[in-house]
DNA sequence: TATTCGCAAGTTTTT
DNA sequence: CTTGCGAATA
C-alpha cells in the first residue's frame, strides 16, 4: 500500500522539524487530512473498511502533539487489546516519547478504578471476574434466594443482569416490570449477586463500566478533573459502543468536547453484547456543532470485492448510505464455491492454498480463512495438517481458560486477593487434599454470615462447630502453604508461580495422572510461568501481581495473534475485525450458520449477521472465496443444508460460480436434474484421504502426520465412539415418530429452510443409524425418494455399503455409516 | 464425606 | 466434544 512510504524516521523528523510538513500531509487524502487537521471540537469520523482509519487517528495524535498538545491530555480508546496496542505502536514511531493513552475501555476503567476504589467500596486489589467465574457467582447468589428457576437459566439471569448494568441500573435502582417472572428473579438474584462480588473483592467485566459511570456521577469533582485531563478523547469503533461507554464518553467530554469518534455503522457487529446503533448514528445530536468527515476511500480491495460488499451491505436499512470507491484495479472476480460436505470444502481450501503458495509464491501468512463460529474450525485444522500448510488458529480466550492456567491464576489471584471467593473454591481441593464441596460450603456461610474474607473464614475453621476436626487441620494446612506463598508476594510474578506449582504440588500431582492430557497440561503449566517471565521482563517498572492478573483477565488469544508469522490464519470473523489478508477464504455461508440460527429472529438481528459478512469480505485485498456446503455434520448427523440468503443477494454476474447443481436449487422446471454426480447422498461424507495410500503420503509432511492413524479422518473417531448397536426398543420409538415415507412428494423436491426447521423441531430428521441395523430385504426410508428395500449388503465397518431398490426411483447405493436411510417397519 | 467414574446435556460472536 | 452433575464406591 503507498500509504506506508512514510518511515518512521523520516515522519517524526519532519514533524518535529518543520510541523507543517507537506511530507507530512502528503500521504493522507483530502478527507484524511481535514479529519487529522481539526483537533478541536466533536468530529465524527464515519471510516468505511480499509479508509485508513487507524492511521488517521495515529496521524491525528500526532498532529495535536505538535501543534502544543500535552501528549498526557490525550486518550484513544478502543475495543480490543490488540487495537490499543497497534495504535500505540505506530504512535511510538511517529512521536518517540509521548505519553499520550491508548487503551481499552475497559483497562481504562480498570485503571481508574484501582485508583478511586475505597469509594465504591472495594480495595484497590480487587478482581476481575470472567464470565465463567462471573456465573459461578451467580450460582451461588441463586442458591441464597431459594427460586424457582425452572424457566430461567443461569445465563438467561446474567445476561439481564449484564443488560441493566449496561444502562447503569444499580441493584437498589432497578424496578421490576410488574408480571414479568424474569425481573422477579433478577431483583432478588441482582442484589445478592452484587453483595458476593462486594464481599469477594470483584468485579465482572460490566462492572468496570458501570462503576467508572457511578463514580463519575457521584463525584463530579473527579468528572470535571478526568475531563480536563483527558481534554483530547478518540473512540475507535464507536459503533459498537454500549449505553455505558456512552456513558463515560459523554461523562469526559463535558466541559472539554474535543472528542473525535470513529466508526461505521455497517460495521457493527456486537449488538448481541448491548452495542447500540444508535450512539453512532445519533452522534450528532448528542453533541454541538460536530464535524462529519466520511473516509469512503478504500485502500485495501479490489474493485471486485469492493462490489460485492456494497451490493450486500446495501440490503440493510437500518445504516447510513456511503459510497466504498478504490483506485484499484479491478481483480479477479470474487469466488463463490458450494462444495458438497465441511470435508471436502475444507480439504480443497487447503489444497489451493497449497497450490497458491508453491506456484504463485504467495506465503502462508496472505491467507485467512473465516468462519462464523469457532466449531467451524475443525475441518480446516484437519485438512491443513494433511497438506501440510502451516496454520494458527485465532481462538479467544483459549489458553486463560484451561483448566489448569485457571487453576494457577485462581491462587495466585487469592494471594493478591485474599477475598477472593471464586478463586479459593477453586484452588482449595486442587491438588486434591480431602476438601470436598460440604466443607467448602461451610466455610463459604460462615464467610458470608459473618462478613469475613474467605480466606479469613478457612483460617478460622477450628471455629466452625460443623467442622469436623481432622477436616479443620486439613483446612489448616491449607491456609499455612498459603501464607508461606504470601511472603513471596512481592517476588517477580513467574518466581510466585513457579512457587505455587512447587509448593502445591501441582505439576507433580499431574504427572502423577500419567496420562497423554496430563503431560499436556503440565506443558501449558510451564508456558504459563514462561508467560509470567516475559511479562516481568516487558513491565520492571509497572509490573507486580496485581498488573499481572489484570493483564491476563483482560487480554484474550487475539492479541497474541501475530501477523508476520508464517502462518493461514484461522478465525472467526468477529476476531477479524480490525485486520486484512491478501487472500480470503469465508467458510460455511448457509442458513442457520451465516446467519445464525439463533440470530435470524428480527430484521435487526439479521442485519447484523449481514454486517458480519460485510466485514468478513471487506477482510479481502485482493483475493475472496465464499463458500457453503450442501451438508454438514451437525449435533447428531449430517444435515442437508440451504445457502445462506446473503449469497443470493449477491451480483453473481459479476462473481466466479462453481455450485454444483444441488437439491436446493432445483425448482422443478429442470428436466432431468439428477444425475449419480449430483447425488449429494451417493457421495458420503467422508473425504477418500487415507493417509496410508501412497499418493496421498507424499503430500503429507512430516510434522503433519497424525500420531494416531486411526485419527487420520474425523469420521473414524466419531464413529468409533458410537455405541455399538441402538437400543433395541429406543430404535423402535424413534422410526415410529418418522415421518411418513409414503408422503414424501416426489423429486425433484425444493428443500426449504422452513422444511428443516420443522424436521428440526420435530426433532425426528436424519437420524444416525448404525451401519450394523441394516439387514438385506429390509425396508427402509429415504427422504428424497421413499421407501425402498435393500437388495445387496458389501463391506463392512466406515464403508458398508447397501444398494436399494426404489422402484421407479431406481437402485442407489449409500454408504450406510452416512446414508440417511432409516428402517421402516413393514405392515 | 471424598473421590471417581459414567452419563447427560448443551454448544455464537468477546471485553 | 466438552463440562457438569449424579450415583456408586472407598
Amino acid at each position: 500500500m503507498h500509504l506506508s512510504i512514510l518511515s518512521p524516521h523520516a515522519a517524526s523528523n519532519q514533524m518535529f522539524d518543520e510541523p507543517d510538513s507537506h511530507e507530512f500531509l502528503k500521504s493522507l487524502n483530502p478527507e484524511q487530512q481535514a479529519a487529522v487537521l481539526q483537533v478541536d471540537g466533536p468530529m465524527l469520523i464515519l471510516a468505511g473498511p480499509g479508509s485508513g482509519k487507524t492511521r488517521v487517528i495515529t496521524h491525528r495524535i500526532a498532529h495535536m502533539i505538535h501543534s502544543g498538545i500535552d501528549s498526557r491530555n490525550i486518550v484513544a480508546l478502543t475495543f480490543t487489546n490488540k487495537a490499543a496496542d497497534e495504535m500505540k505502536n505506530r504512535l511510538s514511531e511517529m512521536v518517540p516519547g509521548h505519553r499520550a493513552t491508548a487503551s481499552t475501555f475497559h483497562r481504562f476503567c480498570s485503571r481508574l478504578l484501582r485508583v478511586y476504589a475505597p469509594q465504591i467500596g472495594l480495595s484497590e486489589n480487587f478482581t476481575i471476574y470472567d464470565t465463567s467465574d462471573s456465573k459461578k457467582l451467580f450460582k451461588q447468589a441463586i442458591g441464597e434466594t431459594e427460586l424457582d428457576l425452572r424457566h430461567y437459566s443461569i445465563a438467561n439471569i446474567s445476561q439481564e443482569v449484564s443488560n441493566l448494568k449496561n444502562r447503569g441500573i444499580m441493584p437498589d435502582t432497578f424496578e421490576p416490570k410488574p408480571g414479568n417472572y424474569l425481573h422477579r428473579i433478577v431483583s432478588s438474584v441482582y442484589p445478592q449477586y452484587q453483595k458476593l462480588l462486594q464481599l469477594a473483592n470483584g468485579v465482572d467485566f460490566d462492572d468496570l463500566l458501570m462503576l467508572t459511570g457511578q463514580l463519575l456521577i457521584e463525584n463530579d469533582d473527579l468528572r470535571a478533573s478526568l475531563d480536563s485531563r483527558f481534554s483530547h478523547m478518540m473512540v475507535d469503533e464507536y459503533q459498537d459502543t454500549n449505553l455505558a461507554q456512552y456513558r463515560l464518553v459523554r461523562l469526559l467530554n463535558r466541559d472539554y468536547p474535543n472528542l473525535a469518534v470513529t466508526g461505521d455503522p455497517d460495521q457493527s457487529i456486537y449488538g448481541w453484547r448491548g452495542a447500540t446503533l444508535s450512539n453512532i448514528l445519533e452522534f450528532e445530536r448528542d453533541f454541538q456543532n460536530v464535524r462529519i468527515v466520511r473516509l469512503e476511500q478504500n485502500y485495501r480491495s479490489t474493485k471486485s470485492i469492493l462490489s460485492v460488499a456494497d451490493m450486500l451491505i446495501a440490503n440493510n436499512f437500518r445504516r447510513k448510505p456511503k459510497a466504498l470507491r478504490t483506485d484499484n484495479a479491478r481483480g479477479e472476480p470474487v469466488s463463490l464455491v458450494g462444495y458438497r460436505n465441511p470435508e471436502i470444502e475444507a480439504n480443497e481450501i487447503a489444497e489451493s492454498i497449497r497450490h497458491a503458495i508453491r506456484k504463485e509464491n504467495r506465503r502462508p501468512n496472505d491467507f485467512a480463512i473465516l468462519y462464523r463460529t469457532n466449531a467451524l474450525s475443525r475441518a480446516l485444522e484437519h485438512a491443513l495438517r494433511i497438506h501440510g500448510v502451516p496454520y494458527q488458529v485465532v481462538q479467544g480466550l483459549e489458553f486463560y481458560q484451561r483448566r489448569e492456567i485457571k487453576d494457577l491464576l485462581a491462587f495466585t489471584h487469592l494471594i493478591n486477593n485474599p477475598a477472593d471467593a471464586i478463586a479459593f473454591e477453586r484452588v482449595i481441593n486442587v491438588p486434591t487434599r480431602g476438601i470436598g464441596a460440604k466443607t467448602v460450603e461451610k466455610i463459604r456461610r460462615y464467610s458470608i454470615d459473618n462478613r469475613v474474607q474467605i480466606t479469613e473464614a478457612a483460617r478460622r475453621a477450628g471455629l466452625i462447630d460443623s467442622l469436623a476436626k481432622s477436616t479443620a487441620t486439613k483446612i489448616s494446612k491449607f491456609v499455612a502453604m498459603y501464607d508461606r506463598i504470601c511472603e513471596s508476594r512481592d517476588l517477580p510474578v513467574a518466581e510466585i508461580i513457579q512457587k505455587i506449582i512447587d509448593q502445591t504440588g501441582y505439576r507433580d500431582w499431574l504427572i502423577e495422572a500419567g496420562t497423554e492430557e496430563a503431560h499436556e497440561r503440565a506443558n501449558n503449566i510451564d508456558e504459563l510461568v514462561v508467560a509470567a517471565a516475559e511479562f516481568d521482563r516487558q513491565h520492571p517498572e509497572d509490573g507486580g501481581l496485581e498488573a499481572f492478573l489484570e493483564q491476563a483477565a483482560l487480554v484474550n488469544d487475539t492479541d497474541a495473534w501475530e501477523s508476520a508469522s508464517e502462518f493461514v490464519t484461522l478465525l472467526t470473523i468477529h476476531s477479524s475485525k480490525g485486520l486484512e489478508f491478501p487472500c480470503v477464504y469465508i467458510i460455511g455461508l448457509e442458513d442457520g450458520i451465516l446467519p445464525h440460527e439463533r440470530s435470524s429472529s428480527n430484521d435487526d438481528e439479521l442485519e447484523e449477521e449481514r454486517r458480519l459478512l460485510f466485514v468478513g469480505i471487506t477482510r479481502a485485498q485482493d483475493r475472496l472465496q465464499l463458500s457453503r456446503c450442501e451438508s454438514r455434520y451437525r449435533k447428531n448427523g449430517y444435515w442437508p443444508c440451504i445457502a445462506s440468503r446473503f449469497l443470493m443477494e449477491l451480483p453473481r454476474d459479476e462473481m466466479n460460480v462453481h455450485e454444483p447443481r444441488s437439491i436446493n436449487d432445483y425448482g422443478g422446471d429442470e428436466e432431468e436434474p439428477w444425475s449419480k454426480d449430483l447425488d449429494p447422498w451417493l457421495h458420503d461424507g467422508v473425504p477418500e484421504i487415507d493417509i496410508n495410500d501412497d499418493t496421498v503420503r507424499e503430500h503429507v509432511s512430516e510434522f503433519a502426520k497424525p500420531k494416531n492413524p486411526a485419527n487420520k479422518i474425523p469420521q473414524t473417531k466419531i464413529l468409533q465412539t458410537q455405541s455399538p448397536l441402538p437400543k433395541g426398543s429406543q430404535q423402535n420409538d424413534d422410526s415410529r415418530e418418522q415421518p411418513s415415507y409414503e408422503d414424501v412428494p416426489k423429486f425433484p423436491r425444493l428443500v426449504t429452510a422452513a422444511d428443516l426447521a420443522k424436521e428440526q423441531e420435530a426433532g425426528t430428521a436424519i437420524r444416525k443409524i448404525h451401519p450394523e441395523v441394516f439387514k438385506l430385504g429390509m425396508r427402509v426410508g429415504h427422504p428424497l425418494y421413499g421407501t425402498g428395500v435393500i437388495s445387496e449388503l458389501s463391506g463392512s465397518g466406515l464403508k458398508k455399503t447397501a444398494h436399494v431398490d426404489f422402484g421407479e426411483y431406481g437402485c442407489r447405493r449409500f454408504r450406510l455409516s452416512h446414508s440417511p436411510l432409516l428402517p421402516v417397519e413393514s405392515e
